[in-house]
Formats: structure tokens, C-alpha cells, sequence
DNA sequence: TTGAAAGCGCTAACAT
DNA sequence: ATGTTAGCGCTTTCAA
């Protein structure tokens, strides 16, 4: 293994100024750096994580926890994990996947271990548990998500409450007056999932504002579980004009199964998603939908990270404005 | 920070002592064992995981490397992954996300730096250029798919041909002679990837082997894709009586294209798919499937890296033998 | 602008 | 059964 003793002396300069060429932390004279460089290059050195971290007490790598249950928002959860590998590495940091299923001891472990410089939480509940341990962590942290109170924590989500009412006004504006909202699964908002409770108490507020009625359904993940809820939202308000659906898992089945039930989207009724863009537009009817931006999320969220350890700056709450886009799945309420 | 020398001085031991009541190295005498495991308890210490890595050679990490490809197999990747995750974990490793974007960079990286102790890569292509990197490396790797020339790394995969012969073999028991295969995206057969390749072969062969005819297209994912893909088929093999999809993206839109075509299933046309059993058993018509066993391939991956890394035992081949379910889309062939 | 040298916290060979 | 000690490869004062 070449070490940088090895290029320190392949070069004829002392193993400092080999350091020093790496990290940029004093002026070299061109000269040497080439010099250096050319060594480096030569004997293809590579520095060793495990004693630079020793050494400098920065590993260089950033800890990300995703939850485990994999039955909800997949895409999401993917596209963010992609988003915040790439990001990282532009700046120079390496992820380490976490599952949620390590819980709080997770936390302890990647702080007490020094092996990651920070981490990015997401799926974080309105009052999670692991809340105060990353508080007083001498390592920052950015959460995915707004927990009840985020107390100095970086948080990076976007805005689910202004989401849902975007909602409401779009379809009040086409006239409609009753409106369903089918939802994540119901063990979402027994977790007290920040993003799912902000989105239904933003509708439900606009809802309020217009005038509307709404009435929720959480509903899992299966088509038997939308065929399900989609039967007893039509019995119940047999007058529902609209749908906002929160649940990819969903839109799909919803449109095939308002096909079936001969509904013709949007003539009679209209349906507005909040999911990824990619998702809204590859449905079988393009969807109106607010774009959860989960690439922005990720990059956010370790640009947010990187700030802190890189400027020591201390992170805020970065809410990113919901966007509605106008597709083929909305129309004016019928009648 | 609490040190292994504070320990060993709380404890009154050497640190030697309080090292190998860790590792369980060398037999440690009851008594002082329980004192030195008290001390860790009391002080809260954790090992420094970058000093670690330099004493002994070992970070405790695998690097999973993850195609960057939103586009195809989400849901599989994602589950591999977190397979990957908690088993490494339960053998006491974790895991470092890379993203295939880097390609054989990464692999350099990786290896030159000792961040991680192994590697297991995903989406291997039947030529994948990563390989040579892989077979020198000091450190062992095993792939999740098999290229053309597994060459000494070890593999673990599903058995696509076989998946696929399977596939044909219940649809020829049926009666059904006139077969279409909906593949993947055209760019993963341009990629050459291995895991395609290899369904279609063993389609191809069992076909022939029943005297059936085999249309193959492939189809990228969105529901006007499917559309223009089914549409082609029909036009093309008006006869066709069953489709074997091998597109987790294309299933649902699939269902629901034949139904709106007042094709029953499976009174008209039979769909087997190979995709998770989740997916298969969610669909509108509950999906006879060749599963994808995306769990198992993550925790065998692991347990073949952490048998070489703890046994020295050299990895061999995997190949899961593939079971499919007779579920509600497939019957016997009309007429 | 550069070098010398003292650790960083842990492991493992060598002693006893 | 336990202690002593020499590194592992790098960063960073301190000195020149």
C-alpha cells in the first residue's frame, strides 16, 4: 500500500508538505505541489480514510437514515437517497445507509463511533424520538422532514400545509364544492408523520376558507385497499366532485378504478395528486399535481450539512414553495 | 471523548486488557471481564471507528454500489438495499451508499482508501467494465446479477433463464401457443445487462422446446409507453393468448389497458409476470408470478462477503432457483 | 515556504 | 490471564 510516507519521499519533501498539497491548508510553491502531484499521480496514492479520520477527527462521511418500511412513497425515499449520495460526493463526502429500524441507538452509534461528520434524518415524526439525542450531538444534523418542534435542528421539507391548500384553491377555482382526500396508509398518520398531518390540516384549513366540504381517507398501499376506499368515499358523499390523492400507491388504481365505475376524469370528476413530478405524468390520465420535489430535498439537505461543517454556519428550516401543475386530470366540477 | 484508556484506567487493566474483552481475541477472566464490561457501560464509551480501521486493517463498512437509474426496478433496488443494510448490520458491518454513477472510479476509491472492508455491486452488466477493478482488488466483492464472465467474484442472482423457462413451461401446460414478452426499458438490453438477457434466453429456449411462437418487446415504463407497446403486439400477433411482463412499471398500466380492450383476464389472455411477490399479489388481478426474491439476493450478498471476510472462504456462484405462484391471471388458453 | 515530531485511539505481537 | 509497547497513516502544531 502506498502511503504518503512514500510519496513524501518519492518526491524528496517531507510528509507535511505532502498533507499540506492534499488539504490546501498552506501555500506551496508551485514548484513543490507539482512535484507532489506528480508523485501522487505516479504512485497512484490514495490517502486512508481510517487515519485521516484519526488524525483530523473528520471521516468524511455523512450518515443518512431512511426508514424501512418500504411500502410507502418508494420512489420518494429512493429518489432522496440518490439526491443526497450525489450531492455528498460533490462535496466530497461519502454516505452511510442507515435504517430507521436502528431507532434512537442509531444515533448514538454514528455519534459515539466518530464514523460519520453529520446526518440526515429522514421520515421524522411529529415528536421523534430521536429528536433529543440529535439535538445535543456534537455532530450536526439535518432532518428530511418538520417534526412538532425542530428546536435548532437543520430542517429541509417542503411546505405540505401550502401543498394541501394548493389544492383546495385549485379545484375551488374550478367550482368544485366537495372534495375527498385519499391518503397515505393509516399507520402513517398513527406514526404522526409530519408531511402527512401538515398536508391534511393545510386542505383542511383552505377547505374551510372555500367553503367546501372535505372528508379524509387514509388508505393502503393494494388495489383492494383502493377499490375499498373508493366505494365507501362514493357511498358516503355520493356528491364528490374531486379527489386529492396523497399516496402513490393510489393514483393508478384510482384512475382505473373511476374508469370502471364509468367516471370520466375530469369530465365528471377531478383528481389532483401530490406526488413526483415523474410519477403525475406518466399516470394513465396525466395528473394535476404538486410536485414533491424529492431531488431538491436531498440536495438541500446536504448542502444544509455541508454548510455547517464546512462554515460552522448553523442551519435553519428550509420550507420549498409547493408547485402545482396544471396536466389532464382536473376540469371544472360538473353541472 | 471517552477513550479506551479512560476505560482501562476506570477499570484498572491495561488497554490491551479492555481491547480484547471487546474483540473476545483472548480468553479474559469472568471477574475482570465484568469489570471492564461495567467501566464501558458507566463511562459510555464507544470505539473510535477511525482509529479502528488503522490499528487492524478493518473499517466495518461494505460498500453497496447502486445503480443511479430511477427509472427501472425501484422497488427491487430499494429492497436489496435494505436487505443489504439490516443484515450487515446484524453481522456488525455498515453500509456505504455509492451511486453507479461513478462507475469504476468508485471502485478505485474505494479500495485505495480502505474505507470500505468489501464491495457488492448491483446492476452488473454482461460486460460490465467495473469487473477487472473488482477481480484485483485486495478487498473481496460479490455481485448482485451475473455478467458474462463472473470470473472468481462471487454472484448472487436469481435464475432468470430459468425464471423465464418456468414462465413458458406454465403457460404451455395451459395450452397457449402464441406468446408476447413485455421486457424492460430498451436501454437496459442496450446496456446489456444481465439479468434481461438471460430471462429472454431462457424464454426463447423453453419456447422453442414447446413449440411456441415468442414475440419480445421491450417496453420503458409511463402508461402511453405500455399503451403503444401493447398496441403493437395485437396488431402485430393478433393471435397472442398470454404475456409474460418482466416490468414492474408496466404490470398495473397492463391490467388496465386489456380491460379497457374488453380483454378478460385471464378468460382472454393470461399474464404471468416476474416481478417481487409483493407487486405480483397487489395487482388488479392478483398476478400469477415468477417472484423476484429481492430480499433474499440483498442478505445473501451479504452473507457471502461476510463469510469471506470472516472465514476466508472464497465466494462462489448463487444462482436462487425461481418459484412461481399461480395466481388469478392465468387460466387456460381460450378456445 | 518547508520540515520535524507529537499525537489521534486502537490493535496485536511480544512478554510475563 | 494480563500487561507493555510499537506501530497503523495521517494532521497539525511548533520551529526554522
Amino acid at each position: 500500500m502506498v502511503t504518503l510516507a512514500d510519496v513524501a519521499r518519492h518526491a524528496g519533501v517531507s510528509a507535511s508538505t505532502v498533507s499540506y498539497v492534499l488539504s490546501g491548508k498552506r501555500s506551496i510553491s508551485r514548484s513543490t505541489r507539482e512535484r507532489v502531484e506528480r508523485s501522487i499521480e505516479e504512485l497512484g496514492y490514495r490517502p486512508h480514510a481510517g487515519a485521516r479520520a484519526l488524525a483530523s477527527n473528520r471521516s468524511g462521511i455523512i450518515a443518512l437514515m431512511v426508514p424501512l418500511r418500504t411500502d410507502i412513497y418508494v420512489p420518494v425515499m429512493l429518489q432522496i437517497a440518490m439526491a443526497v449520495t450525489t450531492t455528498a460526493r460533490a462535496h466530497g463526502y461519502d454516505v452511510l445507509l442507515l435504517t430507521g429500524e436502528e431507532g434512537p441507538e442509531a444515533v448514538r452509534r454514528i455519534e459515539g463511533s466518530a464514523v460519520a461528520d453529520a446526518m440526515i434524518v429522514m421520515d421524522v415524526e411529529l415528536d421523534d424520538e430521536r429528536l433529543p439525542l440529535l439535538r445535543t450531538a456534537r455532530r450536526p444534523a439535518v432532518l428530511i422532514g418538520l417534526p412538532a418542534d425542530a428546536g435548532g435542528l437543520g430542517c429541509v421539507d417542503l411546505d405540505f400545509a401550502a401543498a394541501g391548500a394548493l389544492c383546495v384553491e385549485h379545484l375551488a377555482g374550478l367550482g368544485h364544492r366537495e372534495i375527498a382526500f385519499i391518503g397515505e396508509a393509516p399507520g402513517v398518520y398513527e406514526r404522526h408523520t409530519g408531511f402527512a398531518e401538515r398536508t391534511l390540516a393545510g386542505l383542511r384549513s383552505a377547505a374551510g376558507t372555500h367553503d367546501m366540504r372535505l372528508l379524509h381517507r387514509p388508505c393502503a398501499s393494494g388495489w383492494t385497499a383502493v377499490a375499498a376506499t373508493l366505494g365507501r368515499i362514493l357511498e358516503e358523499r355520493p356528491g364528490t366532485t374531486a379527489f386529492v390523492v396523497q399516496n402513490e400507491a393510489a393514483t393508478d388504481p384510482l384512475l382505473a378504478l373511476l374508469r370502471q365505475q364509468r367516471l370520466a376524469v375530469p369530465e365528471d370528476v377531478s383528481v389532483v395528486a401530490i406526488c413526483p413530478d415523474q410519477v403525475a405524468a406518466q399516470a394513465s390520465v396525466p395528473l394535476t399535481a404538486v410536485a414533491v420535489p424529492a431531488q431538491d430535498m436531498g440536495r438541500r439537505a446536504v448542502e444544509q450539512v455541508v454548510a455547517v461543517l464546512d462554515g460552522g454556519e448553523t442551519a435553519g428550516t428550509v420550507l420549498l414553495a409547493p408547485e402545482l401543475t396544471v396536466r389532464a386530470s382536473s376540469g371544472p366540477a360538473p353541472r
